[in-house]
DNA sequence: CAGCTTCGTGAACGCTGCGTGACATGAAGC
DNA sequence: GCTTCATGTCACGCAGCGTTCACGAAGCTG
């Protein structure tokens, strides 16, 4: 089986333990680049987060794990009790969570199901909003079928807005949400990648995109119940 | 919303308690019969199912759940830390788990983060009084169900005015808590605002907005009754 | 009613925020 | 080397919106 990769480096120790009494097999790396150097030949197992430690860098990880190639590793997070109210945000971050500090037992049966239902292939691999379907897999994006020739920036764009219809996002959210924490640029260039996303999408559906002054952009329309 | 399924009936107080703090609707089924019984219009927007009360009834009703019409409700469990070893058997009957006894915390992020990832979305964060309806997600406003085309100013002015219903402020205090502390302008200005919101609401609905001569505006009814 | 204050109304001004086109840069491919 | 394309930045212009003003109506006080 392959490994499991933990983080930070080196694993707290609890979690160590109970992983090796659970037998699975892991790695523990401390950094986006270890992840990348000692990744297996086949890819991770899974990775499991602790969030308590480090939370900035959990979650930096957590979203350079989800950029790369599909299928995911399904990724479980390991979260303080003060830290609930932050994973609303982040749903798209994680599979699963456990609280810390953890019964070695819940851990190893989160574990299980989790890899249960990963195995089974439950994890949504289309986002779709009426007539836009995304191929996470194949990384391409299609209105009514018909296929649009979107760049890297632009899927990624459209993706996080897909993902989350009606909601309004600030420039400085999508900066940081679609390209990264540490992305210092002008707020501008959110509205250029928008314009170039409008064009592609057509005249008739460029108002899934909609503009809300002073405040950022909206994806589709709003939710006014479930 | 449709209501969450609670098995068994009565709910566990906790759970009962719980769940109404966080805002989901529910209603307690103490067998399988009835849950067809109460079965709303849509299907239940999810079960909990208390395994730690009634351990074989509560698998008896996952099991009856499951084989009903696709897809499925999502199906969150409760167990005791006793029976995380029977889970290992059972993987197809939940979707997720949660220790119990729990932190409501723990729950309500279970819920959320199940919801986001079968795909039916969090529950929006509103702001109601009587027929209006502040979406603050979507920015959007709305006076029973059609919704109102409000700029960014009259968007924040009613939405401090609607989350202090009965209470009275003077332009000074809404220059400053609405635009900004270090706001210099004229108090004029708050009233042109408010006739354009009252314009708004509609001639139905304008008086939501009450003048108090000598002192301010005041949203919704006093706390004096009429 | 007179005098004053306070508020509603309409209109006009001026600024801000956004769309748009054009361009610079850098990476990828030939 | 050159070409092509993805990405980021900038300047311009316009429309929408916030602000202000003037005038008249409405309320309070004596």
């Amino acid at each position: 089986m392959e490994p499991l990769l933990i983080y930070p480096d080196p694993a707290p120790p609890a979690l160590a333990q109970a992983l090796d009494l659970a037998g699975y097999p892991w790695k523990a790396i401390g950094s986006t680049d270890a992840a990348d150097r000692s990744e297996p030949e086949d890819g991770w197992a899974g990775a499991i987060v602790c969030a308590d430690i480090d939370a900035d860098g959990s979650f930096a990880l957590c979203r350079a794990l989800r950029k790369r190639d599909l299928p995911f590793a399904p990724l479980l997070l390991l979260v303080a009790g003060s830290q609930l109210a932050e994973l609303e945000l982040r749903e798209d971050l994680f599979d699963d969570f456990c609280l810390s500090p953890f019964q070695p037992k819940e851990l190893e049966a989160r574990i299980a199901h989790l890899f249960w239902r990963t195995g089974r292939g439950t994890r949504p691999e289309l986002v779709e909003y009426g007539d836009l379907v995304l191929n996470l897999e194949t990384y391409q994006a299609a209105i009514n079928g018909k296929p649009l020739d979107l760049t890297y920036m632009e899927y990624e764009l459209l993706k996080f807005l897909a993902t989350h219809p009606g909601k309004v996002f600030t420039r400085e959210t999508l900066l940081s949400r679609v390209w990264g924490y540490e992305y210092y640029g002008g707020a501008r260039t959110v509205d250029v990648h928008i314009r170039r996303l409008r064009a592609k999408l057509g005249e008739e559906h460029a108002n899934l995109i909609s503009t809300v002054r002073s405040v950022g952009y909206r994806f589709g329309q709003s939710r006014w119940g479930l």
